[in-house]
DNA sequence: TTTAGGG
DNA sequence: CCCTAAA
């Protein structure tokens, strides 16, 4: 099963510093396979931020051959929401040098806590998701491979956005110069192969013109993510970025292209331009340009700082090593806290993840807390703990299904507890913040599992203690999901949001499960030989990797050791050599009975053969129409009354006898 | 363990 | 079929 978790970032595009040389190394952020995608946007948004905050006056771009490209702040970004058709501006750099090293640092830091690899970009192998960063001062690429479908989904409600001041979408302004995680979702969206061909640019998926130099639909040359769009062309530096916004003039390819192309929020300017004036005072965002000075500044989201901008939400699941599952991804945007907190400008607003709950799709404005981080954790399926079924090959496969039914029942009749896991050690304090909990934690939550316990409460505690958690739902997911074997159960499990501080929190966590439909459990094995069945013996599921994280209290699985047995109706044999025993041994010889007509089966104890002729005697008593089940010979349930009157007067005569006796004795 | 009955 | 008191 899978976890979806949705995190919501701010970040949307920034401004490449002037003097950031440290993209060049061709580096490429690349998570491993086993991480979840998300972490790529994490970082994606932290560089952004690095940059964002280191410059957050206006500085001049330029691209790979030095040639001063133009600049994009956030203000301009704001105004070019209201001014599509107004061109950007260049600038020269005013501001000191940007130190490379920040980033690399950032990248450095990013990798030690989130276990990213950097690599060069051609390093990514298959099976993992490669985020390159920065393909070189002057290219970089982003290359994510989502779904699709989930793209789409995600890049239609930030459609709905795109009316919305603010709210549109900007995959990168003239060209090089601004790169956001825009550009890396789509380019995750696509598979390789197509991002590498697909030179086109994408645009918004609203109306929004570009203007001149669609400015939306550029793409940072210098630095920073680049989307590959850009890069189509020159792969890498080599290719110098076109100041020319014409050139880059956006192609739609289709309209899942433009679909996918992701709202960025934008920033708002930050609370102080360069010219001193507070850019964020301006409540309707007025568009300014600056010709000599930009300010990119982030803004704050929160209630206090009113922001004006609305904001686009993307939604990243961590899902995305699995394409096929089809499963909706979200994408987070937006650096987190803890990133932000490093960023030296005073006037800049940090870039953070978005509080609100509202859906990231919706695009609505959060008015939470830029703190608040909300997590949207979708349980799709979860894996049923291993079950040993015996049961006679000659029983029926309804007979099966209801063993089935039976043994799940039972294991989970009596309810189910959820508990959460963090790095495999269970989370116990319910009233613990998830920030108290480490969930917030970078390094700790790599890991955030959910187990579905038997609740014990309804469940007498049996015999022994050799239970297991009955279901446990790992976080690691993104190796299960692919090979999910898999029955899901028909009703999965919906975790509806958690809220974390922090977005990556929980971007570790991916649940999956399996749950499959089928109502024979894999683990389900028929005993060819032997005619008898057991019951249904649960079995631990602990040697399950998934599982084996915590071992859950071993009370539960009691009952299923009390498992009630298979219900194996009668045959009309077994009802003639009952009856036949019967006649000969008479009623209360049960044992006897049982050695003698069924002494092979063992499933067939003395009491079920005692049970079974009380019901026969019952059922001749009663009308055929009211009997059920395979219909008796009547011949047989002559029998049976006429034996059991026999019988029954037999056993009269001793009692009477024996009471006789007794008087006598006395 | 086996019986005998109620559930 | 289960559960159990009684034997």
């Amino acid at each position: 099963m899978v976890l979806q978790k949705r995190l919501d970032y701010e970040l949307i595009g920034y401004q490449v510093p002037k003097g950031s040389r440290s993209a060049r190394g061709k580096s490429v952020a690349r998570k491993k396979a086993d991480d979840n995608g998300m972490f790529a946007f994490e970082l994606l948004a932290t560089v952004a931020g690095k940059l964002l905050s280191e410059e957050e006056n206006d500085l001049p771009l330029t691209n790979c051959n030095g040639k001063t490209l133009h600049s994009i702040t956030k203000e301009s970004v704001k105004e070019e929401h209201k001014d599509e058709e107004k061109p950007l501006k260049t600038e020269p750099c005013d501001q000191g040098s940007c130190d490379e090293s920040i980033l690399i640092s950032d990248v450095d830091q990013l990798r030690q806590a989130q276990n990213f690899v950097v690599k060069n970009h051609g390093q990514t192998s298959s099976g993992e998701v490669s985020y390159p960063i920065f393909k070189n001062s002057c290219v970089g690429k982003s290359e994510i491979r989502a779904n699709d479908d989930a793209f789409d989904s995600y890049a239609g409600s930030a459609r709905g956005d795109c009316n919305e001041r603010h709210s549109r979408s900007f995959s990168g302004y003239h060209e090089g110069k601004v790169s956001t995680l825009r550009d890396l979702m789509e380019e995750d969206v696509k598979p390789p192969a197509l991002v590498s061909s697909d030179s086109s640019v994408e645009l918004p998926p609203c109306p929004v013109r570009t203007p001149e130099g669609d400015s939306f639909t550029k793409h940072v040359n210098n630095m920073g993510i680049v989307s590959r769009d850009d890069d189509e062309n020159s792969s890498g530096c080599t290719q110098p970025s076109k100041a020319n916004a014409k050139a880059y003039r956006p192609q739609r390819i289709g309209n899942k292209r433009i679909k996918r192309s992701v709202a960025y929020k934008y920033w708002k300017a930050p609370t102080i331009s360069k010219d001193g004036q507070p850019s964020n005072t301006d409540p309707d965002m007025k568009p300014v340009y600056r010709n000599k000075k930009m300010c990119c500044t982030r803004r704050r989201i929160g209630p206090q700082t009113c922001t004006p901008f609305k904001k686009r939400k993307l939604a990243g699941t961590s899902s995305f090593l699995t394409s096929e599952e089809g499963v909706s991804r979200e994408y987070i945007s937006g650096p987190p806290e803890k990133f932000i907190k490093g960023e030296t400008t005073g006037s800049v607003a940090s870039v953070h993840g978005v509080p609100g709950a509202s859906s990231s799709l919706s695009g609505q404005k959060s008015s939470t807390e830029s703190g608040e981080f909300h997590v949207k954790l979708n349980i799709k399926s979860f894996r049923v703990p291993e079950l040993f079924i015996e049961i006679p090959e000659d029983a029926t496969v309804g007979s099966l299904k209801r063993t089935v039914m039976e043994a799940v029942t039972a294991i989970l009749g009596g309810g189910l507890r959820v508990g959460v896991l963090l790095q495999g050690k269970k989370v116990r304090d319910d009233n613990k913040t998830l920030l108290q909990a480490g969930i917030s934690h970078h390094d700790k939550i790599d890991t955030l599992g959910f187990t579905l316990e038997p609740n014990t409460a309804h469940t007498p505690p049996p015999l022994e203690s050799s239970e297991e958690p009955a279901l446990l739902l790992p976080c690691d997911a993104p190796k299960p999901l692919s090979r999910l074997p898999a029955s899901p159960l028909p009703n999965p499990v919906d975790v509806p949001e958690l809220p974390s501080d922090h977005p990556l929190a929980i971007m570790g966590s991916l649940i999956e499960s399996d749950q499959d439909s089928a109502p024979t459990p894999p683990e389900v094995s028929l005993d060819k030989t032997s005619p008898n069945s057991q019951a249904l013996v649960p079995v631990p599921a602990m040697n399950v990797e998934a599982l084996a994280v915590v071992p859950l209290p071993r009370k539960l699985r009691r009952n299923e050791l009390v498992q009630r047995r298979i219900r194996r109706p009668f045959s009309v044999s077994e009802v003639e050599a009952l009856v036949q025993a019967v006649e000969k041994l008479g009623t209360g010889r049960w044992r006897d009975v049982k050695l003698r007509a069924f002494d092979n089966a063992k499933h067939r104890t003395y009491v079920d053969l005692k049970d079974k002729w009380k019901t026969l005697v019952h059922t001749a008593r009663i009308s055929p129409q009211q009997r059920r089940g395979e219909p008796v010979p009547q011949e047989l349930l002559d029998r049976v009354l006429s034996s059991h009157a026999y019988w029954s007067q037999h056993q009269a005569k001793l009692h009477v006898k024996q009471q006789s006796e007794a008087c006598l004795l006395l």
